[in-house]
RNA sequence: GUGCGAUUAGUUCAGUUGGUAGAGCACCAGAUUGUGGUUCUGGUUGUCGUGGGUUCGAGCCCCACAUCGCACC
């Protein structure tokens, strides 16, 4: 996998770029539509391509590695063949989700052991395991096991968490350089900087983490429950530490206006549950704005979803319709709400690569901010 | 026709020894950031079936009527 950087905006730390994969190639800044347990929520793979415009989908090592398991994934050939996904797969190392989802867990200078939050079996992720597992899965690119340090960590927990995560990097990437891809096209993986809201925290996890970074790096432990200001200070303090010819990934994160604010600080990828979680719950964005579905005011308003939108969904479908689908309970509701959130989102970015390459990223990120934060 | 039971928020129901009413769901809003089709936080809503009586005071006690259900003729 390679990175190149095309071109940078004269009025912020904003660039475009160019990853190319076994799967293809990805535009950056991109926002990755997230497929966690190998589906993208109620969006056809089909409507991902060509509606979305997806260019790369994520996959999570944790909900894959407890179903369907690993003798299914690697019987299929992996994970794009499991899926009929032929572009870019990333996937997360799990470690995030074992901290967020599962009830029991217990560190151990090993790995993690935890309870499924399924059938509360027992299951230890090691850097180890946790590399071969992403190997079975076969995504072009993979994460380090991390902990991600809640937002609110005093800086002794936060100092103590960032030694796990590098000890655990450290012994990720020995494993990952003893062993081969399984399915014939190249895997990298992206070390993840951790550190809290701490800016020394957060330069030292960024040096440690630079020596083992490939083409790209990961910025884990942000949107964790810290207000966003001192997210966008973290960025700030790593923008000028990590090397411009690295791409760099926002994990987690977010609003639209999270994501213009952090192409801004020199962002090129992305992930976030926010336009499928929160569109299967009424929530839409748009070039105008947020809007509620489920809101009692849409009810008679039978004009276009989104006139600016790009989706087929926008033109296709009336507000007044959609409202009554989210309050009818129906699965459509959540389909058309998922498809026209990616949309905007894929949308987002190619309006932002657009600007970074005509040269006025930062004034139009400015305007634009306040207008898709808005309510409607 | 007779007997018994029921009637309280949009709905299903709670409501202690009489002191002018609550819950779940729904509805109306807000939250949600490396996804369990969620979860969390607030908020609105009542001629307590109708009419009369007892009482300082009735959703609660008494009478009549109405409607519904069940049983029996």
């Amino acid at each position: 996998m390679k990175f190149t950087k095309l071109h940078t905006d004269p009025q912020s730390a904003a660039r475009t770029g160019l990853i190319q994969t076994g799967h293809g190639e990805i535009h950056t800044p991109i926002f990755m539509p997230v497929g966690t347990v190998g589906s993208v929520k109620g969006v056809y793979h089909r409507d991902l391509r060509e509606d979305v415009r997806a260019q790369i989908i994520l996959g999570n090592t944790y909900h894959l590695y407890l179903r369907p398991g690993l003798d299914i994934l690697k019987a299929a050939g992996g994970l794009h063949k499991f899926e009929g996904w032929d572009r870019p797969i990333l996937t997360d190392s799990g470690g995030f989700q074992i901290f967020s989802l599962a009830q029991i867990r217990k560190i151990t200078p090993e790995g993690c052991t935890f309870h499924s939050h399924i059938d509360g079996s027992r299951h230890i992720f090691t850097p180890e395991n946790n590399v071969d597992t992403q190997r079975i899965i076969g995504a072009d690119i993979i994460m380090a096991l991390d902990e991600c340090c809640p937002g609110d960590a005093d800086i002794q927990y936060a100092r103590k968490s960032l030694n796990l995560t590098k000890n655990w990097l450290e012994r990720f990437s020995a494993r990952f350089h003893g062993t081969e891809p399984l399915y014939g096209y190249d895997q990298t993986f992206f070390p993840i900087i951790q550190g809290c809201i701490y800016p020394q925290l957060r330069v030292e996890a960024a040096e440690h983490a630079l020596e083992f970074a490939e083409a790209g790096i990961s910025i884990g432990g942000l949107a964790v429950g810290e207000p966003t200001e001192q997210m966008y200070e973290m960025l700030e303090v790593l923008e000028p530490v990590i090397p411009r010819d690295k791409a760099r990934y926002l994990m987690g994160v977010g609003t639209p206006a999270n994501i213009l604010e952090a192409i801004a600080r020199g962002v090129d990828m992305f992930d976030c549950v926010m336009p499928t979680r929160n569109g299967r719950n009424g929530m839409l964005f748009t070039w105008n704005g947020i809007m509620n579905m489920r809101n009692a005011k849409w009810a008679d308003d039978f004009s276009e979803l989104d006139p600016s939108g790009t989706s087929f969904v926008d033109k296709a479908y009336s507000k007044a319709y959609l409202h009554h689908l989210f309050i009818a309970g129906e699965m459509f509701s959540a389909m058309i709400a998922s498809e026209h959130n990616l949309a905007f989102y894929l949308d987002l970015v190619s309006q932002a690569r657009a600007h970074i390459e005509a040269g006025d990223f930062r004034s139009w990120k400015d305007a634009t901010v306040k207008k898709i934060s808005s309510r409607l």
